[in-house]
DNA sequence: CCGATTTCGGAAAGCCCTTTCCCAGATTAA
DNA sequence: TTAATCTGGGAAAGGGCTTTCCGAAATCGG
């Protein structure tokens, strides 16, 4: 048999060190030894010429598999200087990458978070998952990321899928609903995922047994309530979200609570769900100004989007805010800072939430019991609410 | 030695079928046999305990490894009715699933999809993102997010993160900068991508040659120009985006082909750059305002952010638009549709757009040249552009 | 100069699956 | 009845990595 390199014209005359086509690199670092894969089994693709192992780079380090994974995983044990050498340069030439799925298997850890949210497309929860997103980069954490808008009990299968992934934790971020048996179901899956190893975290009410991210809804609307009553308004208008999602509850019945402090109550019928959503606020708006008694002088929307859609409602009636009617949203969302009037609101710091839950992740799981964080809302008074001193 | 089923009391009767706690099911399910684990190596993990296998499911279902996997992956080859009855019992008992990881290294296939936004809280990649994450759950493929907001050369490290894991497509979102050093970076990398068996695709200008959902700026913005000239404005600002960004200078020349068609052109004066943030659009709108000369009739913003931005600063003028000055923007942005004056903008369909991406990733990679769909913009006149009657 | 450490390379046993092969038994065709 | 087929079960060989364990060489202390 004739030197099996001279089979490859012109090796080594490749320019660049990374630029060398994989597959050839391969075939060179392969000449002239039993072909591994061999046989009459058809490759799984044409690619896999080449998909580049480990083996492949120890080969043409002449090092064993051992030291080559030595080399490239930073683990405890130390390789001499010249070995260390040859298989850096061996991955650069073969323009190797470790295949992190196999590690994954063989060390039974993965860097995988998974995050639940509603919809991505609302700022709400864009915005959280912004600051998660942020530090999960940063920590080399691998965020992935599901809707549950589209399908039913979404949650829930998502937790199982991640824990078919081994993820190493799972985020659920949204409010919980009042539906107990999807609620038991939940839990039971992410017992299932925390006993398998993971973390787990939740933004929103604290219902899961797990690490949490409490957005104090309720104070927030009591505060925002309270601060109306004392703005001046007296008859209220709520359009309160999705009946049986608990965020929309908290919101109702803190902002009830705080203008109960102040002996101002609500006609029930002015008290209006709606999805949290643009059209889920303009058509609680249209119902409440269907209604036929008095106009309120100020209605609370249960988050900003919501706010926005009422405010167009009002518009297209030719009422004009603050001037006929006052308007308060909740969330403070950034990208509608600048409708106009500008929106009386709650602020919630809904980047840093995302951040706090990220490090909830890489924080260890208390002993005892779940962590639990509250986060305050803040009541920022802008001019949607401003009582205009009557013309004189 | 005594029976070892007798070690675990009460064995058998734990009540619901799922209900059974993993960790004891285990145990029960090894009893008798030589433990495999056995030897002084301590456990990764206490967790460890539940961690269970395809193993321990063939174990207790008293059939061999090869006939549990059979059952579970849905391969050709089919089982007999009892053994897939006893598997799937056992999969129920002892609350099996499979660990995704190591199917992917036995497959040699994955089903996650790496997509890099430059930063999700923005609506214009929440929208996209949004889109792509519905198709994504649906085809049970796994959507991980990135940023590169946070970080520099961030598409580039993210790429090569998702061929370390053998991702089955990357999905890059946004513009293209006019950086052709890092243009070819991120391609050198992505070509390693795509030859280790991975699809790529693009939403943004067709410069990486992959498969690319290519936005119609330059056109969309061109028949807006045209579009504003027939509406009577003539001396025009436009607040362009960041420099370097291809799609702040498409749309900017686009807009500047449109005017030039009706022999309209702009002092270059006029045309102010600025990120595409609200900040950017309030700063730019700052710039053009401080100039001296005759204030703009129309002002064109990049994007529909950009715009609210801008139209904050004019409210703080106490400049009104459109009766004092014409606004528009460029995305259509759905959380800013209701901003007043509704804003002239040319719409892309976003949320589309993602999903549309997505299909690409699971259609066949084309066998010649990548395949390009372009998406065109579409004009929409709303009032922020409105010429007033003069007054009589 | 010699036993005691320490250093460092490699063989092999895992990790948890899938898939190829082989084979015993049950059907079918002739 | 005798091949000629299916069926369907299991052993074993992967897939690509980490890690344990062993042993050879190098370093050290006295």
């Amino acid at each position: 048999m004739t030197d099996a390199r001279s089979a490859v014209p012109s090796a080594g005359q490749s320019a660049g060190p990374a630029a060398n086509d994989a597959a050839e690199a391969k075939a060179r670092a392969r000449s002239g030894q039993p072909a591994r894969r061999a046989g009459k089994g058809k490759r799984r693709q044409d690619a896999d010429t080449s998909r580049v192992t480990l083996q492949d780079v120890a080969d043409r380090a002449g090092v064993s598999l051992t030291t080559a994974s030595r080399v490239l995983s930073n683990g405890p044990r130390r390789v001499g200087r010249q070995l260390v050498h040859r298989v850096n340069q061996a991955v650069a030439e073969l323009g190797y990458t470790a295949n992190l799925q196999a590690r994954a298997v063989a060390t039974g850890q993965s860097n995988m978070v998974g995050v639940v949210v509603h919809d991505i497309s609302d700022p709400y929860f864009s915005s959280i998952a912004a600051g998660l997103i942020g530090v999960a980069d940063r920590q080399r954490l691998l965020a992935c990321l599901s809707s549950t808008a589209a399908g039913e009990a979404g949650e829930r299968e998502y937790v199982a899928l991640m824990r078919s992934q081994r993820a190493r934790a799972v985020i659920l971020i949204g409010s919980r609903t009042d539906d107990q048996a999807k609620l038991a179901d939940l839990r039971r899956e992410i017992h299932a995922f925390s006993s398998s190893g993971g973390r787990a975290v939740c933004i929103g009410q604290d219902l899961l047994g797990v690490d949490t991210i409490l957005p104090e809804n309720a104070a927030g609307a009591e505060a925002l309530g309270k601060a109306l009553v004392v703005q001046g308004h007296r008859r209220f208008a709520v359009l309160a979200g999705p009946r049986g999602l608990l965020t929309a509850r908290d919101r109702l019945t803190g902002f009830l609570a705080g203008l109960a402090a102040w002996s101002v109550s609500v006609d029930p019928r002015y008290i209006v769900h709606g999805s949290f959503s643009r059209d889920g606020g303009y058509e609680a708006m249209s119902t409440v100004l269907a209604m036929g008694g008095p106009r309120p002088d100020c209605v609370f929307a249960a988050t900003d989007v919501m706010a926005v859609g009422a405010l167009a409602r009002l518009r297209a009636e030719g009422i004009s805010a603050p001037g006929d009617i006052g308007l308060a949203g909740f969330d403070d969302i950034l990208t509608l800072r600048d409708v106009y009037p500008p929106l009386t609101t709650v602020r919630l710091p809904l980047a840093r939430m995302g951040e706090m839950a990220a490090r909830l992740v890489l924080a260890e799981a208390s002993a005892d019991r779940p962590r639990v964080v509250p986060v305050p809302g803040e009541v920022i008074l802008r001019e949607s609410t401003l009582r205009l001193p009557p013309a004189r």
